[in-house]
DNA sequence: TAAAAATACTCCATAGGTATTTTAT
DNA sequence: ATAAAATACCTATGGAGTATTTTTA
């Protein structure tokens, strides 16, 4: 499984169909079957049903589709901060911690067993991404936070 | 940018070596070299330092770092998924949710304007990994909680 | 000089393309 | 009959290995 893969089952995912998929990025169809296959060959089971010319997502397919939008959509981040740093105007990745905002935790164990711990992000810019780190119990670790 | 790279380049960043990073997954120390170079060269600057027989992270590679370790958590998340899947004893993703627990969040605009937004998981398990889309402005929107 | 990374080279797996066939509307 | 996916086949990029050289503690 790589990011290729995924790429081109999202955008699959998205259009239901492999032609109009091939056309977006500039993939040859067959390429896109051939992707598809391997994932498929990787995972042991079909991630599409081909219904003649329509196609649609398996179970197990709409179970990958989470996954792959967000390791997609990291690794777009990641994309985007190598690019910002390379240009020598960025932040770096605490910097935009901090920028988007501070995180409160609720860190007592009794708190956590009788009712939901509390998280909030205050100053949160508009479409964040928050990734959080062993929560509840290891909330007193070190917290990360991605922003998109 | 391959999962594959990144998979070596975290490697390579938590033994600072090439060489022992190169053992651990059973590759040459020179693809070792080449996938680190071709990272590289994709971001346009080191994210290593070479210090003669000591490797250590640049800025850019502590930047990067964080976002790597992130992706491969989520694909590795994926992957034992589809391999739960397939043996057929698997919870959908749906029913992964579930068992997390039950997300709370505060929706009200004044009140993330003034105070932090709260967000709570009851019965989570640890280690749990928890990912919030379009917070807080599209907290209404559909929320989806990867467990890992 | 000893240990580790870089380099040079070779090989081959596979990504990706073109052309064709199959399949289902 | 037509549109879309699968298949067959080909090419070439680049991943991965071996052997060697360079570099620096």
């Amino acid at each position: 499984m790589e990011l290729r893969n995924l790429k081109i089952f999202v955008t699959v995912a998205g259009l239901q169909s492999f032609t109009k998929a091939a056309d977006t990025p500039g993939y040859a169809q067959s390429t896109v079957t051939g992707q598809i296959q391997s994932l498929e060959e990787e995972w042991g089971g079909a991630l599409f049903e081909r219904l003649g010319r329509k196609v649609t997502l398996t179970r197990n397919g709409e179970n990958l589709l989470l996954y792959a939008e967000q390791i997609l959509k990291l690794s777009r981040a990641a994309e985007r901060a190598m690019r910002i740093n390379r240009k020598g105007r960025g932040l770096s990745c605490k910097r935009q911690v901090r920028k988007a905002g501070k995180l409160f935790c609720g860190q007592k164990p009794y708190f956590c067993k009788n009712r939901p711990s509390s998280i909030g992000l205050s100053q949160g810019a508009p479409g964040s991404f928050i990734v959080i780190h062993g929560f509840p119990e290891q909330a007193a670790g070190p917290v990360h936070i991605l922003v998109f």
